[in-house]
DNA sequence: CTGAAAGCGCTTACAG
DNA sequence: CTGAAAGCGCTTACAG
């Protein structure tokens, strides 16, 4: 594991550049192409990245900068870049940042020190600092889950799937609703997802208030309770699945039956929606298929080929036992 | 952000010996030091990783080899990796092997060709090619959430987790008992836990069935149907919390109330235990924490500091409402 | 087909 | 404190 090139040609008798040739699939005539293989098989013989990556001068690395390990939406889109990458003979670099800004920035940087040939980025805002990270880097980004006029991106279909959903409720009987979203520095599920969601409603005879709270489940049980103090809504349709959940859970406790007394619907299309009692009537987005087409994206876009700015992801929407027809 | 020493030697009017050594903390007078510092500035140089771990031969970077990524403990126990790895200012990299074997192997042999100065494992079996190439590739292991001799390792108190466990029910009263345990293949989860809790019953007048299924909830949706055509316990004492989910889910389709009807605990602490109804009664290991202790414990082995052979996580036992008292 | 040599970008003794 | 030189392990023209 530790023999080099150079210990490896001269046990088979032949010169370094003939080992580093038949590495590289170079003409090596029959004859030393066993003996070479033979040594390199005797000696588990293993090049040194490092050496060759220091020729070469890049890698078959693609970074992967993800805000958090923890969320049914990263870890599907990493597994689908990992699982694409591998067809292609690109590994995948995680770079967690704990949704900490700074450390994003710092990862880009790091990622171009290791010569990673491409960086994929999942970020939920993109600010100055990460233009001119990627300016002065020098290297492909694709951004996944966010829009950026700037940049190359994948995005799911926010906009839509809040359209949707609106004419979904419509179509229930739901007229007295709550819309519980995030802010709207978060443009996929801040914005998009309520400008669609508004979009649907217009001209409908319906009533809607528009709250806002933060992305943890806790927090939406205590803004849920807020909500069920000052109104009183026949559903409420959550930007989020975890937020979804947190109103689940602040009706359970209230023994506020759902759906028979309060309808609700999610966005995201996490596994756990289908567990709950009763089942979640939400968006699936698909994370692991964006993934995917992520890896696909970023290695064409290493490579100089084509791709259009802004890929988009389809998803699809599960009538579930969470909404109540009135 | 492509410049090297070199230039930034040349641009500063030194020699690049001189550059690599106000770069690594050598003798440097104040005045060149200013001169240099302002060139690397300007140019913004970053030195290039390869050449300098192709140096030194090794790097500061811990491999991390996961079966999955989107279970619960895998993420959290990453998290905390990589947030004490960080403190202690190496790097994770993460090879995910989507519990396929083979792949398990070639991450290693991966992780050595990248120098890195140790790995870390999540394995749910160690065999004998683990061994093989740990031996092979010459770098220090630490093996995560299971045990062998030959390995340093760190393991949560499977056996101690089921025998609290059992003695929680039994205290509840519950003497008819249905135990939905996984493969014996799994050391941790299917032998040890299953073991603490079959020791813990003894003694007592209970009565246990023990059944076996898949780590998928729907293969515990499946199992449970059986076991409630051919038995009739007064509680499910499920393997992992995964289990227990399909447990319930499989329950509120067959209209069966809990815990009314038939009480149900889990192993594990996913947060979705606390979320559904009824919250879930189960063990709640200590994952990113392990993750934390796992990279303290790497990096003691990567300096050839002492640690002991196996590292034990304790465990929190949560008593919530899907258990009924007897 | 094969080998000697140069060079990738760094670091580290060794002189001065 | 500073610089010239050698070397880490590989690859790539260039000759032969």
């Amino acid at each position: 594991m530790n023999k080099t090139i150079s210990d490896i040609a001269s046990i088979a008798g032949v010169a370094k550049s003939t080992v580093s040739r038949y590495l590289n699939g170079g003409s090596v005539s029959e004859n030393t192409r066993r003996k070479i293989e033979h040594v390199i098989k005797e000696h588990h013989y293993v090049p040194n990245t490092f050496a060759q990556s220091l020729k070469a001068r890049k890698t078959n690395i693609i970074g992967t900068v993800v805000p958090r390990l923890d969320s049914f939406a990263s870890s599907q889109t990493l597994i689908g870049i990992d699982e694409e990458l591998r067809n292609v003979n690109y590994h995948m670099l995680i770079s967690n940042t704990s949704q900490d800004f700074e450390r994003e920035i710092e990862a880009i940087y790091n990622f171009a020190r290791q010569k990673v040939s491409g960086i994929i980025l999942l970020a939920a805002q993109v600010k100055e600092e990460h233009l001119t990270a990627i300016k002065e880097c020098v290297v492909p980004v694709l951004l996944v889950g966010q829009q950026h006029p700037d940049l190359h991106s994948l995005i799911h279909d926010d906009y839509k799937a809040g359209y949707m959903m609106g004419r979904h409720i419509l179509e229930k009987g739901h007229r007295r609703i709550a819309y519980l979203g995030v802010t709207e520095k978060d443009i996929s599920v801040g914005v998009r997802r309520k400008e669609g969601f508004k979009k649907s409603l217009e001209g409908s005879s319906c009533y809607v208030q528009y709250y806002e709270t933060g992305f943890k489940m806790t927090d939406a049980m205590v803004t849920t309770a807020h909500i069920l103090d000052e109104y009183d809504p026949s559903i409420i349709v959550c930007a989020t699945d975890n937020i979804a959940l947190g109103v689940m859970k602040a009706a359970s406790v209230k023994q506020i039956d759902i759906p028979r007394d309060l309808s609700v619907t999610g966005f995201g299309g996490y596994d756990v929606t289908e567990i709950v009692h009763p089942a979640l009537t939400t968006v699936q987005f698909q994370y692991k298929e964006a993934g995917k087409r992520a890896a696909q994206n970023i290695v064409r876009l290493v490579r100089e080929e084509e791709i259009e700015d802004v890929t988009m992801m389809d998803f699809v929407l599960h009538d579930r036992e969470s909404v109540d027809k009135q």
